[in-house]
DNA sequence: TATTTACATGAACAATTGTTCATGTAAATA
DNA sequence: TATTTACATGAACAATTGTTCATGTAAATA
């Protein structure tokens, strides 16, 4: 259908415009100035601006979400699970890095009520990384850890990436990010 | 001197605020508001609301270099030298968590030439890092890694803590922090 | 006592903002 | 051929924004 791409066209640019500006700095006039158009016509794509915002940000939490479960519904060992968890974020980075750079950035730009739903998707996907890590602790995988500081801290792990791969021309091998960041979350800097 | 704690006591104010917000968000009637004055008595203050965000972002940012170059500095192992890294990321967290959300989440509301200076800064900070990193693999000290995405790795297990620290009423104990977040650095989840 | 200092006000400004409206048009569809 | 659809325009709007100005005042200082 010509219109879905002609949509598709005018957000991905106004997400990329969004990404270097940020969403509050990014006016409609600045999204119509870089699709060659009035700012009127910008309307007929999208209802609002908050709702420009919003498409971006649940449509990827939507994919995070959907990817972990199978991820979990699986019968694959906790270490297996999280290596897949690192695969994902990877691979999510680099199939949609400026989704993932907005999903870091600009969600504190979303209002209420779809703020407290995009926060209440976040806690109970955090939740799910917490359900493997402890998965692993108790089938004594995964060493002894206050939980919620191991979560928080792998989860991070895996945080940086959209950054780089937005900004720099030269990408990092996935596959290289993968093999290391799943030995540091394993093993650690130490040579043992 | 009088003239410090009214203006100290503003900078605080605002400060708070601002994380609640966000930068762009938040409006000088919203600052006058929080400090029960008028929009123009702010302006006693500070010279503009760009030359405020400049303030708390450089402010931290010579903190943390001034901090890492005395790690630097010492005669320190490697190993010894991150886990002091460490220390100082969470000693500053609980001193400044405020400062140190802002240093995250709101750089990106600079204005060149600021905004160029301060990412400078930003590089010469990871690179201090990557040093450590690279002087502790040459040593042996820690296993052969990509020395790029060991420095994001690292430096991302310390980008967490600010939000926990600013939004939640309960405060992790920060020695156990230190204690759980060095033992992934160094040897990772796997029980060994 | 005279003067400087730090803090305070209310009104006004020019610019910018998201959004709406009436209207138009080329191409696809019925 | 008649009509719907998708895309487009220019003007206008009401609200919000950072900042300035002239002016005031209580307390500290000279």
């Amino acid at each position: 259908m010509s219109k879905m791409t002609k949509r598709e066209r005018f957000l991905e640019t106004s997400l990329k415009l969004i990404n270097e500006k940020g969403f509050k700095a990014t006016t409609m006039r600045d999204i119509a100035h870089s699709l060659n158009c009035e700012v009127a016509n910008v309307y007929n794509y999208i209802d609002s601006k908050q709702s420009l915002l919003e498409t971006y940000l649940f449509g990827i939490s939507n994919e995070f979400h959907a990817a972990i479960d199978t991820i979990i519904d699986s019968n694959a060992s906790s270490e297996e699970k999280i290596r897949l968890i690192i695969r994902i974020h990877i691979d999510l980075m680099v199939k949609k890095p400026y989704e993932l750079a907005l999903l870091v950035n600009e969600w504190r730009n979303l209002k209420e009520p779809k703020l407290g739903t995009f926060l209440a998707e976040r806690v109970v996907y955090e939740n799910k990384v917490k359900s493997v890590l402890k998965e692993g602790m108790e089938a004594k995988d995964f060493k002894p850890m206050n939980i919620e500081i191991a979560t928080y801290t792998f989860l991070s792990t895996l945080r940086w990436l959209h950054d780089k791969y937005t900004d720099l021309p030269i990408k990092i091998n996935p596959k290289e990010i993968e093999e290391q960041i799943s030995e540091f979350v394993f093993s650690g800097i130490s040579k043992k």
